[in-house]
DNA sequence: GCTTGAATTGAACCTATGTTCAGTTAATTG
DNA sequence: CAATTAACTGAACATAGGTTCAATTCAAGC
């Protein structure tokens, strides 16, 4: 056998980054093996490298697109004056996104001690980028003295820290929606700071 | 070459639990290899198996002695009878405990996909030993009417990621102090239950 | 329908892995 | 000091890992 009917670089380059999503947030990366990718696909390990130049890339890739994408849905939504309904929509987005992508959530999170240093850098920063966001916002809305706390970075940590920790547990289907657990953990951020709710 | 001077079991198992540790908790468990931990302490490899069966039972029995102690430690408290106080008084123990063993605490929780099914229920029951003392207080307090939350289950889990977050960057003899870091996120866990500060 | 290129196999290569064990040396005991 | 036990080596085994590549089959365009 070799190629196989219906084969197409468009169907299989994705289910491969998909399978590869999955086992990773599942046994992590350096527990997943080339060949149970493969598997995952149904096809030979070798094939995998038409699509990655090696494991390394296919990691590197899946968490720089995955923190691509999630600036991109940040950069999105509607710029609002108020620091705390900016607070507000800033923690809906966080667990929305996170609720919606917890895979590749898990992969960016877990996964950073896997990279090379090159990859570290490049996923670094953009994760930076990300916090800043929200570093802008506590800061914007200690210095018009509606949050009280005493470190914003800190709070910055904290914050995305408590907002992340839902992709612990949350499942689709469970006993709270996803607007319920949207609501509850905004409600939560925005009392943490001292913004009057 | 064989026994080396001054070598001991009580000196060598140690040393090996130490090594193992903190290199799993660098670059995770299923990335070290025995051949790395034996390196880390100036052994062969073959000499691990005098000190563990094999190398999933190094990592069992870490992340249980590790919650054991962290229970210990809990319940070696003194009791407080006011739910505020003992919400602070739990989030001042866990930032403080996280930040003295940071590798132990950081295995524990980023390892459990590892652990074969036996001994992730035993660890598993563990956690959530802890996870209840601090759901328990929630209740307390709610019932009281000192803390508003429409969830306690998800406020435990939620405050649990935000305290332990604290691993993630914290490192001695940083801007703040072991204390101020305390202090912050005690005030924020406070808060955001919507506990009277 | 034939040719060209794209997609994949399957086997191989080399290295690394967890684990075992007979043999060797240091510590300890009587 | 002799004998025993405890601690460790070094080499080996079997398996699994990432990666490469010639050979093969399918799809697409003319």
């Amino acid at each position: 056998m070799a190629r196989k009917t219906g084969s197409h670089s468009e169907i299989t380059g994705p289910r491969i980054r998909a399978a590869a999503e999955r086992l990773f947030a599942r046994h992590g990366y350096a527990a997943v093996s080339m060949r149970q990718i493969a598997a995952e696909v149904g096809v030979q390990a070798g094939a995998l490298y038409l699509y990655t130049p090696d494991k390394q890339s296919l990691l590197a890739d899946m968490m720089r697109s995955h923190l691509e994408d999630l600036l991109e849905a940040l950069a999105a939504l509607p710029a609002l004056p108020d620091p705390v309904a900016r607070l507000a929509q800033f923690a809906r987005f966080h667990v929305g996104y996170h609720i919606t992508r917890p895979d590749a959530v898990f992969v960016a999170y877990m996964e950073l001690r896997n990279l090379e240093p090159a990859h570290f850098a490049t996923v670094e920063a953009l994760r930076r980028r990300y916090e800043d966001a929200l570093e802008a916002i506590l800061q914007a809305g200690k210095s018009a003295g509606l949050f009280s706390l005493p470190d914003p970075k800190l709070a910055t940590l904290a914050l995305i820290a408590m907002l992340t920790g839902v992709t612990n547990w949350y499942r689709e289907g469970g006993r709270l929606s996803r607007s319920d657990v949207e609501a509850i953990y905004a409600d939560m951020a925005l009392k943490s700071v001292g913004a009057a709710v």
